[in-house]
RNA sequence: GGUAGGUUACUCAAGUGGCCAACGAGGGCAGACUGUAAAUCUGCUGACUAACGUCUUCGAUGGUUCGAAUCCAUCACCUACCA
């Protein structure tokens, strides 16, 4: 199974601007391509893991892949995807994104195979010095309005009520001359990205052809969704970040672990290496005996491990283990001891223990599971708290010294899933 | 610049003087059933309080009134049409 074939089998392409031209130029031998990562944040989050994942796919299969950091496209903003204009960032902001996107960045690929080690690049490099004037001449002059309103970016946005500024509109020129800046100085002939990029990318094989007349192509793959179609990426908590530090390694792998049974197939091929032999495996197991949740725990386990590594996935899984193992019955210290700051912990006051005990609504605001004693009365009256995985029957319930599990600790639980744990100081 | 309409909790959207912490829908959280899934059903969804209840909120500010999200004035922002 060549590249392309292993790609479509995936679910990895959607469009491609001529996917024959494409394969014989594989065919033929390696080729640079690129994929652009906007530093809206601080960190990125699975929904980026697609764009790095698939350049992966195309280092293994021996090709140069480039990375891209949009320190400038990033102070423009997208309009692709977006309902409404969005802040623009300050440029401090910006710089500290790019610094932080750059090292996650950095961590999917392989700077040092040998042959076609991969690339990591700022756009902000080369549009930066670029005069305005210069730019409307040079770039500018190759567009043609009609099209530029037609893209789906634009046009829904002029549809709707919130309309578009000249700097989101101006977007697709700054990627667009991007790709044209990448095909002169690195031959880099494509261009890969979500499927909302298409237009992004077509404004650059267009502008690369009548520039230069040099063959680009463009690539997307699908965009990520939930099995009701929602955005893919998103729990209680907020997105799902490949920064550690925003989202433990522990939270990342359950969140895989928890994919609808609807979606394990699809996300075993996409977000895994794994090849078509054991992706098939896993299935055939799965629908066997979908209560065991193999393919559901091999798809977490290849992720975390690809991001966080192999001792982070071995931390969360000994912690999952432990937090879903049943009672704690017969776990001893050292055990529990990995579950300690896997889940979210938090220090308190052994004083507060003291006699009349500390409310167990105080606990679960400052362990951070709700968000005010109101809400948190609420969730014990609904059943949904437990205190070291005993349920709290009522909502007056104190917890005292002999609640810490080996003198130091309580685990906190509200739901079927969602931990924290309290370390007394 | 003119005219008209709008601004309600996470989102959409009722409410046009007291019965409004504010209908309804979506979303979210929790419970039941399951498999840490989906679907379904149920409860909750401003803060504080053990509770009676108290407090803050309906773009902003000021006013009328015993009493305002609801009436008046000014300001800000948004939308449409006209220029």
């Amino acid at each position: 199974m060549n590249l392309i074939e292993d790609l479509q089998w995936r679910g990895l392409l959607a469009d491609c601007t001529d996917l024959d031209a494409l394969a014989k130029r594989l065919s033929e031998g390696p080729l640079a391509l690129y994929c652009g990562f906007d530093p809206t944040g601080d960190s990125l989050h699975v929904g980026h893991l697609m764009g790095q994942l698939t350049l992966r796919r195309f280092q293994q299969a021996g090709h140069h892949p480039i990375a891209l950091a949009g320190g400038a496209t990033g102070m423009v903003g997208d309009p692709s995807g977006k309902s409404a204009e969005r802040n623009l960032l300050t440029r401090e902001q910006l710089a500290h994104n790019v610094a932080c996107i750059k090292t996650q960045l950095a961590r999917l690929l392989d700077f040092d195979r040998a042959g076609n080690p991969a690339r990591l690049v700022d756009n902000a490099d080369w549009t930066a010095p670029v005069s305005l004037l210069d730019f409307l001449r040079d770039i500018g002059k190759h567009f043609s309005l009609n099209v530029m309103l037609a893209k789906d970016s634009v046009k829904s946005r002029l549809a709707g009520d919130a309309g578009i500024s000249f700097t989101e509109f101006s977007y697709q020129l700054l990627q667009a001359n991007d790709f044209l800046h990448l095909r002169e100085t690195r031959t880099c002939e494509l261009q890969i990205g979500g499927s909302d990029q298409w237009g992004n990318i077509t404004a650059g094989t267009d502008l690369i052809r009548k520039k230069l007349g040099a063959p680009a192509w463009g690539w997307t793959f699908p965009l990520i969704t939930k099995a009701d179609g929602s955005k893919f990426g998103k729990t209680e908590g907020g997105s799902v970040w490949l920064d550690p530090k925003k989202t433990s390694p522990y939270r990342f792998y359950q969140f895989f672990v928890n994919t609808e049974d609807a979606k394990v197939s699809e996300y075993l091929r996409k977000f895994t290496f794994l090849s078509r032999p054991v992706i098939e495996e896993l299935e055939a197991r799965h629908a066997a005996n979908p209560g065991a949740r193999e393919a559901h725990k091999a798809l977490a386990r290849e992720v975390t491990a690809l991001v966080h590594g192999a001792d982070a996935l071995a931390a969360a899984v000994k912690a999952s283990e432990i937090l879903f193992g049943g009672s704690l019955d017969g776990v001893t210290e050292e055990i529990f001891h990995d579950v300690v700051g896997e889940v979210p912990t938090k220090d308190f006051e052994s004083a507060k223990l003291a006699v009349p005990g500390a409310s167990i609504l105080d606990l679960l605001v400052h362990a951070g599971l709700c968000p005010s004693r109101g809400q948190a009365k609420k969730d014990v009256e609904g059943g949904g708290i437990y205190l070291n995985n005993v349920r709290v029957a009522e909502a007056a319930r104190a917890a005292t010294e002999s609640d810490l599990l080996f003198k130091k600790h309580l685990l906190l639980r509200k739901g079927k899933r969602t931990y924290a744990v309290l370390s007394v100081r």
